[in-house]
RNA sequence: GCAGGGGUGGCAGAGCUCGGCCAAAUGCGACGGGCUUAGGACCCGUUCCCUUUAGCGGGUGCGAGAGUUCAAAUCUCUCCCCCUGCACCA
């Protein structure tokens, strides 16, 4: 096996040494080439190798394109999981320790990791070490950390640029709040880690008949309003006269509580239920006077503790209605008004997407779908609250589905659309106002123990994404851009969509100081989103002794949009004009071109937030060009997770297996799109293979050096045709497809060749000179290694990509190749079957004819794959053939007419000539003399057999 | 719920954009054989079913069903199922 530990510190330190990767402006065309910086909270796994991996490949290949391709790295600290970490730490938190010691941190490291600053630094070197153990080709004298000073100056700016164009907003918005903590709670802060639903109800004003008050109903469905027949209140509530705005309102106490964090909400005194139930109110849709009656099932925590009563469509109301008459309680007289029906398909009528064995009775009452589900599933109005949630969940799925509406203003419209109609109506005709709640089907209590509520924030900034203008230009260039994969588009063309405001400030974490807040920082994902510019000029500052704080404004202005010239900046920061000139000329050069990689995760967040701040911020020549993103990496069939505990390090991997073979793996083994699988068995493989092709290179000298045979053509054909295919496919950054050719079918064609005689040192060494450099972007140590081999003397990293010669694939030689394998394994199967053969009993073959068809029937059948038509090739004349023959001939592709594929125009005399070549391989193969002979010569019973594409096979029994 | 992406042989995973060399690449696994003291590695063959005493032929088949077509894994429609994301969080 090759020391591949060894050949890899070798070229590591080589190009350590003639910093190849230390790039600066050149004739070339630049480009910059990123990657998602790393969180320096955690060390690397082996899954995170493959989003470098396939940045770094596709930089190399881009410089071996004649591209100045710039690949640099960052790394990311802001927020609050470092200081998570070093809280864990301070608590000795068992999992955590755990968790540290799999990465082999020492536990005298792990003790000072109560200090963030530590972290920090500890994983910002821990990961460097690894990127360069991994052969990432970065220039490292431009890397920096999200929270030192020179990034936050270049943040302050790109806020303050953000405020001047408006889309730094103060505003609204509601959250998951702790009233305990007063602070703001997300899935990380929750019990169960549950992420809190934030969900907008309506609630609609049904005025009270007898004062100004209101009924605060809250509703899911205000499309529903058509078929109100009352009120409910829970009997045994208390409730409250709230204010809100001008209107007096009547609430749960409970809800009414909870409101106050969404509204200016002063309770002016409680009221009992039965108050409430004397009273009657107005429906806002027709002005019917409507009734207050009890609801059983109300609950005074969830929505505004008072509901509108729908019997006809939900089954709750239904239930409760039934109960109350059961009781004996005075009903007025009820219409149970059906104002939705669901067509689907042609079909009418409730249950539709109910399957015949969920059917647990019939329904009877299809005039009032509440009932008609509780009917479907067999229940009644005894039955348990769970049962009659059963049914009103399958209601509110099939008329959300298929509903449509049959009365109102929007009759004939879908129910969703109606409902949203509806919905808007009564809120811009004050009859109703939007409300949120928490719609996590359990309440939500935050770490310290305080259930969760909705809050609106006032006075919070936001990064307004909503803004139609910006929108719009962040869309029109992502139609420019080049996704891959291509199907992700979709996807990011949503998010742009749903994106609306984002918080751009809070409370906690490391980072840079809000502007406009000093008290809080800049929320972490928008302190990163054009932060892949400043690689383009980073070193420069840092070269030149530029302290931070002489970054003002007018130097990013200038650098990032071309505002002021060198000398003005120079005067108004300090920092030399050459400097300043030599940063923007940087930018430009570097910058203009652009590919971006990461994996999926990022996609409809830090991704989406990137275009826009692009757009909005820079000039159009720098702003994203390309984005690729990755699929995650699986360990043996399962996801890489803690609980699972199987987390390999990267370090562990390059260790185990190298580096080459883990690129090898993951930046080429699947597609990008799809999940990849590390497993032990793919990476042998690999560093088989690896170890077959080092052979082969080590092996040259021992080589012939004849003249070219048919095989050694064969091998250019194959050569040719792949460096055609593999720069198709980098090209379209299909990974995969390149390399499943460039590396896999590589060794069996060196194989094949070799079996098939081939021993040519040059034929072998041009293909391997070809093989080295396409190889190179992926698995860079071990083509130095090969190149070194092969007796050059410059990096491979610095080579030319191959050139595809056409004149060297041969259709031919490849006809031919393919033609002589399915002889043997044609051979293989008739001796098989023949030997079953009485009279061949107890013999061997002692002779294989391989019999070539006449010239004509090349002809022929070369006619008829061009015309597809019998007829056709029936009034052409081939070498004196009579039509009897010939017709003979075409008849049997009568079938098959259409899927006739064309061969090579090879004539017979050659190809019996190229067989011969290639007869002892056939010979060896096949384990018995060959003999090749041609149609018209050959004395075989069988002759007549031959196809072009099939030689006819004859086997002498001895 | 909304949005996006998928459902292919024992498994993983191509192919489906441009329907026809697709019974379907490649890898793994399994089985048989070779090589070895043995194991590993490596090499050869087989791996949907049936049939076949000369390489053939036939059937079923790419989530389910229907359609378009001379022809569908590939196009259209309907349905079922799975995965991912859903915001103050990196």
């Amino acid at each position: 096996m090759v020391d591949s530990k060894k050949i890899e510190s070798k070229w590591q330190k080589a190009w350590a040494e003639a910093k190849i990767f230390e790039l600066e402006p050149s004739d070339k065309p630049g480009v910059l080439v990123t990657a998602a910086f790393p969180y320096v909270n955690t060390p690397q796994h082996i899954g995170h190798l493959r989003t470098y991996g396939i940045a770094d490949a596709y930089a190399r290949y881009l410089r071996m394109r004649g591209k100045n391709a710039l690949f640099a790295m960052g790394f990311h600290a802001t927020g609050t999981p470092i200081i998570g970490i070093a809280k864990r730490i301070a608590n000795k938190d068992r999992s955590l320790i755990e968790e540290l010691r799999t990465f082999h941190i020492p536990e005298s490291d792990m003790a000072k990791m109560t200090e963030p600053s530590f972290i920090a630094d500890y994983f910002t070197n821990e990961i460097e070490v690894g990127m360069k153990r991994s052969g990432l080709s970065v220039d490292w004298r431009r890397k920096f950390v999200s929270t030192e000073p020179l990034y936050s100056k270049m943040v302050e700016w790109q806020f303050e640029r953000l405020k001047e164009l408006g889309y730094l907003v103060q505003g609204r918005h509601p959250v998951g709040w702790c009233p305990n903590e007063n602070n703001a709670v997300g899935q990380h802060d929750t019990k169960g880690d549950v992420q809190p639903e934030i969900e907008q109800l309506t609630m609609v004003l049904f005025k009270d008949t007898a004062s100004d008050s209101y009924f605060g109903c809250s509703t899911y469905r205000p499309e529903t309003i058509y078929g109100v027949t009352n009120i409910f209140v829970n009997e045994s509530a208390d409730y409250v006269v709230a204010k809100i705005g001008d209107r007096r309102l009547y609430l749960a106490k409970q809800s009414a509580e909870l409101m106050k964090y969404q509204f200016e909400l002063t309770i002016e005194g409680s009221i009992t239920a039965k108050e409430l139930l004397s009273k009657s109110a107005k429906s806002p849709i027709d002005g019917s006077e409507i009734p207050v009656l009890p609801g059983y099932f109300v609950k005074p925590d969830v929505g505004t503790g008072v509901v509108m009563s729908v019997p006809s469509h939900a089954p709750f109301d239904y239930v409760a209605l039934k109960r109350l008459e059961n009781s004996g309680y005075p009903l007025p007289k009820m219409e149970f008004r059906k104002l939705i029906e669901i067509e689907k398909a042609g079909g009418k009528g409730v249950g539709l997407s109910v399957d015949e064995s969920a059917r647990k009775g019939s329904v009877a009452h299809p005039e009032v779908p509440a009932l008609a589900y509780l009917e479907l599933f067999g229940t009644n109005a005894e039955s348990t609250d769970d049962a009659i949630e059963f049914a009103t969940k399958a209601a509110y799925r099939e008329e959300s589905r298929w509903g449509v509406m049959l009365v109102g203003k929007y009759k004939g419209k879908g129910e969703p659309e109606a409902r949203d109609l509806i919905k808007a109506d009564l809120i811009s005709s004050g009859d109703a106002i939007a409300l949120y709640v928490l719609a996590n089907p359990a309440p939500v209590i935050c770490r310290c123990g305080t259930r969760a509520v909705v809050r609106i924030v006032d006075n919070q900034w936001f990064i307004n994404y909503g803004d139609k203008g910006w929108k719009e230009k962040a869309k029109a260039h992502l139609k420019s851009m080049k996704i891959y994969p291509e199907k992700l588009r979709k996807t990011y063309e949503n998010a742009m969509d749903w994106i609306e405001m984002r918080a751009a400030e809070r409370a906690q974490g490391l980072g840079t100081r809000f502007p406009f807040n000093r008290d809080h920082i800049i929320e972490p994902l928008s302190d990163s989103t054009i932060y892949m510019s400043l690689y383009s000029f980073i070193h420069i500052l840092r070269s030149n002794g530029v302290q931070p704080d002489s970054l003002k404004r007018e130097f990013f202005d200038y650098v990032y949009i071309g505002k002021g010239t060198p000398d003005t900046v120079e005067k108004a920061t300090g920092i030399s004009s050459m400097v300043v000139k030599r940063c923007r000329d940087s930018l430009l050069y570097w910058y203009g071109e652009n590919s971006n990689h990461s994996g999926p995760d990022l996609v409809t967040n830090h991704l989406i937030m990137y275009i826009f701040n692009h757009v909005a911020l820079l000039e159009p020549d720098v702003w994203p060009k390309q984005i690729v993103t990755n699929g995650f990496v699986n360990y043996e069939g399962q996801k890489m997770s803690k609980s699972l505990g199987n987390i390999i390090p990267l370090m562990d991997g390059l260790d185990r297996f190298g580096a080459d073979p883990m690129r090898m793996l993951e930046i080429s083994g699947v597609d990008l799109d799809t999940e990849t699988e590390f497993s032990n068995d793919a990476i042998n493989g690999i560093i088989s293979r690896i170890d077959f092709l080092y052979k082969t290179v080590a092996s040259l000298d021992s080589m012939g050096g004849n003249a070219l045979k048919s095989v050694d053509y064969w091998l250019y054909s194959k050569l040719n045709s792949k460096i055609e295919m593999v720069s198709q496919a980098m090209e379209a950054l299909s990974l995969k497809t390149a390399y499943k050719e460039a590396f896999y079918n590589t060794v069996s064609e060196l194989k094949q060749y070799s079996e098939m005689g081939g021993t040519n040192q040059i034929a072998v060494r041009d293909f391997m000179e070809a093989v080295s450099l396409m190889v190179a972007p992926v698995m860079p140590h071990m083509a130095e290694e090969f190149w070194e081999m092969l007796g050059k003397q410059r990096f491979i990293a610095k080579e030319q990509w191959p050139a595809f010669d056409r004149d060297m694939v041969n259709p031919a030689i490849e006809f031919m190749v393919d033609m002589a394998s399915g002889l043997v394994s044609d051979t293989a199967n008739i001796v098989e079957l023949s030997s079953k053969i009485d009279a061949n009993r107890g013999r061997k073959p002692k002779l294989v004819k391989v019999i070539v068809a006449n010239d004509w029937k090349h002809k022929a059948y070369r006619a008829l794959a061009d015309k597809r038509k019998i007829s056709d090739v029936m009034q052409m004349k081939f070498d004196g053939v009579d039509q009897q023959s010939l017709s003979k001939f075409l008849a049997p592709f009568a079938k098959r007419i259409n899927s006739i594929v064309q061969i090579p125009d090879i004539g017979t005399e050659s190809a019996v000539n190229m067989l011969g070549e290639m007869r002892g391989y056939i010979e060896k193969r096949v384990g018995f003399p060959v003999a090749i002979e041609i149609e018209s010569a050959s004395k075989s019973a069988r002759a007549g057999r031959a196809m072009p594409d099939k030689p006819s096979i004859d086997i002498e029994w001895g």
